[in-house]
RNA sequence: GCGCGUGUGGCGGAAUUGGCAGACGCACUAGACUUAGGAUCUAGCGGGCGACCGUGGGGGUUCAAGUCCCUCCGCGCGCACCA
């Protein structure tokens, strides 16, 4: 009688198995390579997605493969459980953050076991715990330490309404997302961590980072924005100081035919008080107020501006020229001051057209057609430089360097490089963060908390009420302290962190969890790091992967990590869409976990998820496909189960004797060959899952047969079960039960295959005529390049096709084609 | 605007190094088994009656192009007045 293939039995019985034999722990066994393979963790928000389940499921086939492959395989997982959803879960519904949170985990935990994933539970970590929420404080002051954290006054996003501190994902559309009143600017005093000082470094170890898609370096590079220029000093007709500009195009400093000043630079009040340009200025300036961050910055904007009523004089020529300010300079980068050079920037173009500036070529185009005197556009291509002195002749861009010499020979400007890259603001008016372990002191300012006194706990005396700076004030007692340095009494900052630094060093911590000592052993952290491979989803190809970069490279600059570069690999999966969008709640397209897992079981939605699309690509979802899927499992089982009848007893030793069972060993040997490949090298499981259900289609075709070899078919069966074993491990474990292994599929070894059995007696070989292909032959194999063309052209087919043919050229490729040229 | 991807049957996708386009799966069609079938098995399945034509369009290199080069178009993502 047929045995049913019931995935809920199995599927228990199996995690229960795993569990209670802590299958996926790992020690740090030298004897053995190690693999350190890590998915990015999830946020707690209180049920897995598909998104989660495809991520993990990739993770799993690898983690489970290395294993099978000797590997001394790290596989963690954990939770980033800071964050605002927790905080609004109290405000709402009145239930503590910690406690939102902590059912949250079980309950995902619990969905993550559902899927029959192997993690290593003993290493679990979450950034909410206090054990691990003090070492993040300690890295923070380390940080302090090293310089590298400051506080400084800046303007924050202000809801009036609510009487609260925004993030900036807070803000659609310039309101808020609560109550959507227009969002406002405050200014708030603020720690900042300065990444600028790794700037350079973030960008040139990208070019080490091999393991990585292009795409996400060429993010994370034009993030940084590396600008090579200089600053060039100008100074002001009847004013003492002299105006400093950024400019990458020194070439054109010839070509300079006014200046424009961010609306915001210092300078503006000065040089316009008491003027009679005071009042349009002060006009300018109030109608730029009502201006939201995102429409001044935005491209689409036009251009405005206004004359302050002052002259700016070029070092180099002495020419005066006009000083605007204008809505499309900004003072957050460079020095706030650029030199317009309208005939060959397309802005300063625009705006000299609108208000009728001078426009001054000083590169010569190579393009006849174009007017350099009479520009329908910014010309900026590179050309020889005109109107400029002593440099005219000159290729324009080898001749900055010339002239950035001659500026820093007559001190008047310098080489100067620029990053668009902004140092990271960190502090949060939030509860359910890590505090901020500094305390203010009268008289000795911002001293860090004493490490013994560290964790400094989030107090649970708080009042959730959607108001105020920060949840952390409403707590009589928390803020009160006493300086670590002098002892007298102190007050304790109440904001707490960004919740990306929690997730900037996990990966560390978890190569030695349970330290209580300190944040990781360095022995531990020397043994698995760096991250071997990777997996997360792109959109957090800048932040997250920025500052994961920037905290291991602190950490290694002052001895803790190991590694300069924390993943050696990168992977990021596609998102998961079903009709052809995204899966949310909106549009109402949303398939649960859960659901599948219920109706199909768990192998059978990773089965799905693995094979219907590569990994890095975007998986449309299919319920049809997950039927398939489904299918397939149900035929591998009851191959196996028949095959164990007849193979009962029979061990899985073989001869090949006929030309089945060197078809047979040939499909399982190219199989195991490409599935090896295929998950080793190329993560493209939809294609080696593709082989491995030829090759049950072929031993279909096998079993059918009269006379068949059992102990062939015996091997052939346990290799197919290995071979599934990463993939669909529950049915895997069951049906390796089942044909008599002793041991665990999960542990047992990944399958090698037998190069003899890959060479064939003969091969299919295609001729062609012109290129087209015209018959097919059957020919042996191992012939060289002379003996396969004879022997094809010998061939009857192939007279009969070149008969009455003048043969021109003969291509020969032996064991594949060969293309008769003719007229 | 700049940068990075991507475009192959009715659908998801194969084709790894320039060498048989459409593997594998889904959907569909016909048949078998069956009280029944949304199970299972067998066969078919890019277009065209054909010679042939077919990998977004056009051009090129080559004995040979989905793959290389030029050019145009569509879609997706990222950045976006960064001087």
């Amino acid at each position: 009688m047929q045995q049913q293939y019931d995935f809920n039995i199995i599927e228990k019985k199996w995690q229960d198995t795993w569990q209670k034999e802590n299958a996926f722990h790992t020690t740090e066994d030298k004897t053995k390579e190690k693999f350190y393979l890590l998915e990015m963790f999830p946020y707690p928000s209180g049920k897995l997605h598909m998104g989660h389940v495809r991520n993990y499921s990739i993770g799993d086939v690898t983690a489970r493969f290395l294993t099978m492959k000797g590997y001394n395989v790290l596989h963690p997982m954990g939770w980033d459980s800071f964050g605002l959803p927790a905080e609004n879960a109290a405000i709402k519904h009145g239930i503590h953050p910690a406690v939102w949170t902590k059912q949250n985990i079980a309950e995902m935990r619990e969905q993550l076991k559902q899927l029959g994933f192997s993690y290593d539970w003993e290493r679990e970590v979450a950034t909410c715990t206090p054990e691990y929420y003090k070492w993040m404080q300690w890295i923070f002051i380390q940080f302090y330490e090293k310089g590298l954290a400051y506080k400084k006054k800046n303007p924050v996003n202000w809801c009036p309404s609510c009487q609260t501190v925004l993030a900036n994902e807070q803000v659609v559309d310039g309101k808020c997302e609560r109550c959507t009143t227009m969002v406002g600017k405050k200014d708030l005093d603020q720690w900042y961590l300065k990444i600028t000082d790794y700037a350079d470094r973030l960008l040139n170890d990208l070019d080490k980072l091999d393991g990585w898609p292009n795409k996400v370096k060429t993010m994370q590079k034009n993030w940084i924005g590396k600008s090579v220029g200089a600053e060039v000093d100008f100074s002001i007709d009847g004013f003492e100081k002299s105006l400093r500009i950024f400019t990458t195009r020194v070439d054109t400093l010839y070509g300079v035919t006014y200046m424009v000043l961010a609306p915001e630079h210092p300078y503006v009040k000065e040089l316009i008080a008491g003027t009679e340009n005071e009042k349009s200025v002060e006009d300018f300036l109030v109608k730029l107020q009502h201006l939201s961050d995102i429409d001044r910055t935005s491209t689409t904007l036009e251009k405005e501006g206004v004359f302050i009523g002052k002259y700016a004089i070029n070092p180099l020529n002495g020419k005066k020229i006009p000083i605007y300010i204008a809505n499309y300079v900004l003072m957050d980068y460079g020095t706030g001051a650029i030199m317009a050079v309208p005939a060959h920037d397309q802005r300063d173009f625009d705006f000299a057209k609108k208000y009728d500036l001078e426009i001054i070529p000083v590169v010569e185009s190579k393009d006849p057609s174009i007017d350099i005197y009479n520009l329908q556009e910014a010309f900026v291509a590179e050309g020889k430089l005109i109107n400029s002195d002593q440099f005219n002749g000159l290729d324009n861009m080898p001749a900055q360097e010339k002239i950035i010499a001659y500026l820093e020979e007559k001190k008047i400007g310098n080489e100067s490089i620029n990053f668009r890259l902004r140092d990271w603001l960190i502090s949060r008016q939030r509860y359910w963060g890590c505090p901020i372990p500094m305390v203010y002191c009268e008289e000795c300012g911002w001293v860090p908390e004493k490490l013994e006194n560290l964790p400094v706990e989030l107090p649970t005396d708080i009042v959730f009420s959607g108001k105020g700076e920060s949840p952390l004030t409403t707590s009589p007692t928390f803020a009160k302290a006493t300086c670590p340095k002098c002892g007298k009494p102190a007050r304790r900052e109440t904001d707490t962190m960004d919740t990306f630094l929690d997730s900037s060093w996990y990966f560390l911590r978890y190569t030695d969890a349970k330290n209580e000592n300190e944040v990781f052993a360095k022995e531990n952290a020397d043994y698995w790091m760096s991250v071997d491979q990777y997996i997360g989803g792109v959109e957090h190809a800048i932040l997250h992967l920025l500052y994961a970069r920037f905290f291991t490279k602190v950490l290694y600059d002052i001895g803790r990590s190991p590694v300069e570069e924390p993943f050696a690999n990168l992977l990021t999966q596609g998102m998961v869409l079903k009709d052809g969008s995204k899966m949310s709640k909106s549009v109402g397209n949303v398939v649960s976990p859960e659901e599948i897992i219920n109706k199909y079981g768990a192998d059978t939605a990773r089965l799905f998820i693995l094979f219907a699309a590569p990994p890095e690509k975007e998986l449309e979802w299919s319920d049809a496909g997950v039927e398939g899927s489904y299918r397939f499992l149900n035929r591998v089982y009851r191959l196996v189960y028949e095959a164990a009848e007849m193979t009962n007893g029979i061990p899985a030793r073989f001869t090949l004797e006929t030309k089945e069972d060197k078809n047979l060993a040939f499909v399982l040997n190219s199989t195991i060959k490409k599935v090896t490949e295929d998950i080793g090298t190329r993560f493209n499981f939809n294609t080696a899952l593709s082989s491995i259900m030829e090759l049950v289609n072929e031993m279909y075709k096998y079993k059918a047969l009269d006379d068949i070899n059992l102990g062939l078919f015996k091997h052939a069966i346990d290799s197919l079960i290995l071979l599934l074993n990463p993939f669909v491990p529950h049915i895997c474990e069951e049906m390796w039960k089942h044909t008599n292994h002793e041991g665990f599929a999960y542990n047992a070894a990944w399958p090698t295959y037998d190069e003899t059995a890959l060479v064939k007696d003969t091969v299919e070989v295609v001729i062609q005529l012109n290129g087209k292909v015209k018959e097919r032959i059957q020919m042996p194999t191992g012939l060289d390049k002379e003996a396969f063309t004879s022997a094809a052209m010998d061939v009857e087919k192939v007279k009969a096709l070149l008969a009455e043919k003048e043969v021109v050229k003969v291509i020969a490729v032996p064991g594949k084609l060969l293309n008769v040229v003719v007229k």
